[in-house]
DNA sequence: AAACATCATATATATGACTTTAATATAATC
DNA sequence: GATTATATTAAAGTCATATATATGATGTTT
């Protein structure tokens, strides 16, 4: 059995999902352009020699993200940029492989600096008992890892406070964020934030107003967070 | 006959996408627990009286919006809320057809007040020049709309106005905005504004603020406008 | 020239067989 | 008895192929 096509072999994940991420890549690297119809299943089949199940299911995969549309005789077209969901945390980890880290990672933190600020104060204002409890004991772990540093530890329980800002909002809306922030954080692990870089005092602020129920101060405490952190930016693999 | 033609303009989409919308409903309303295990594939396929084919293309839809997650031997399991991609266009319309609209509507408007502002800023700072022509010709058709009031072509120049705001950020994460905003002025059409709440003061100040590169001014006329407006909320469908 | 019928082709759906994965139970070992 | 191999097995995963359906292109009728 002769694997003409061992470019996929290496990946772990189930086959549909290798498969369109190998697309995915064509298309975010423009390979593939915009608008333009690509190969048909039986072509693609033979390409990645896979059956027309597995193939049929990476599109389908890929279209619910925005990157593909299918219409029958017509075949499938790559669709224009403003349709892709970065918001999308599979799609977000591709991206992330395959482009300019550094431009992304600026561009995540001017989407940071908008929806934080609100979410801190949405969650001042609508957390719930529950949600308080768990943010208070995520924010005693990060006070305690900030006197006995450990790196991942501390990543883990920044990703974890943002995190729970997030669902104490209670706004829907904003569920998605803790993804996007989740995989954000976890590929640029080494490049967010190193010791003397927590900014606990920050943080404190914003645990203190939400906790206080105090949403005007936990926006503007997140507003410093974001100006005064050493957000270095990554760099190259 | 005219019955027929309703039941077929009733099931309009592909089969698996009527599929994926009914195990969607089914999970957005509870009827299916997160974290629990649906029936096996050969159960909904008998169920739906579908092929696997089918149900399978359905269950990545699902899959891919953070509804779903499928493992050999241990079955499909329905995620839980938290990971789910409200910010879709596709699972939006879905949660917008079966959920209260009045609390969705507000959150979107929340929402806004966090994102809006800031891309109007981003934009005021990098629109390239074709944007900054076609948000010009979007706006002077807004100005002749308000003028000779037209309830739809006033909706359209509306969301393509602000659909270029996030377009004009130059940042990816802005861009599925675009398509959840228009997603939500289509369902709430007729609930949004009316004649005499075109708001138009507050347009051009976005305007000329982000065709002069004022960030600021652009941010602030955007918080003006989402304070001012007149926001109604929507009544029961 | 407009309406209609036909054809070609790409995706959509169906079906059945086979493979891989992983939870669970069972047996072998210490 | 506790621990560690091993077998069982149920579920999703993959494959191959056949048929249905939709649509752009073409031709035909009026």
């Amino acid at each position: 059995m002769s694997h003409s096509f061992l470019q996929i072999a290496g990946s772990k994940r189930s086959l549909h999902v290798q498969v369109a991420r190998e697309i995915a890549r064509k298309i975010l690297s423009e390979e593939l352009a915009q608008n333009e119809i690509i190969p048909s299943e039986m072509t693609l089949c033979e390409q990645f020699n896979i059956s027309r199940t597995a193939l049929r299911e990476a599109i389908k995969l890929l279209t619910s993200k925005g990157l593909l549309e299918s219409k029958p005789k017509v075949g499938t077209r790559v669709k224009s940029r403003d349709n892709w969901n970065f918001l999308d945390s599979q799609l977000l980890d591709w991206v992330i492989d395959l482009s300019d880290n550094e431009a992304i990672y600026k561009e995540f933190l001017a989407l940071r600096k908008a929806i934080e600020p609100e979410a801190a104060a949405l969650a001042a204002e609508y957390a719930t008992a529950e949600q308080r409890i768990l943010l208070s004991s995520t924010f005693q772990k990060m006070d305690y890892i900030h006197n006995h540093f450990n790196f991942e530890e501390w990543t883990e329980a920044d990703m974890e406070f943002h995190r729970l800002i997030f669902l104490s909002t209670g706004n829907s809306f904003y569920l998605p964020f803790a993804n996007v922030l989740r995989t954000m954080f976890k590929s640029f692990i080494g490049h967010s934030s190193e010791k003397g870089g927590t900014c606990i005092k920050e943080h404190r602020e914003i645990y203190r107003a939400i906790m206080a129920g105090d949403a005007n101060k936990a926006r503007q405490a997140n507003i410093d967070l974001l100006n005064n952190s050493n957000h270095r930016l990554p760099t190259r693999n």
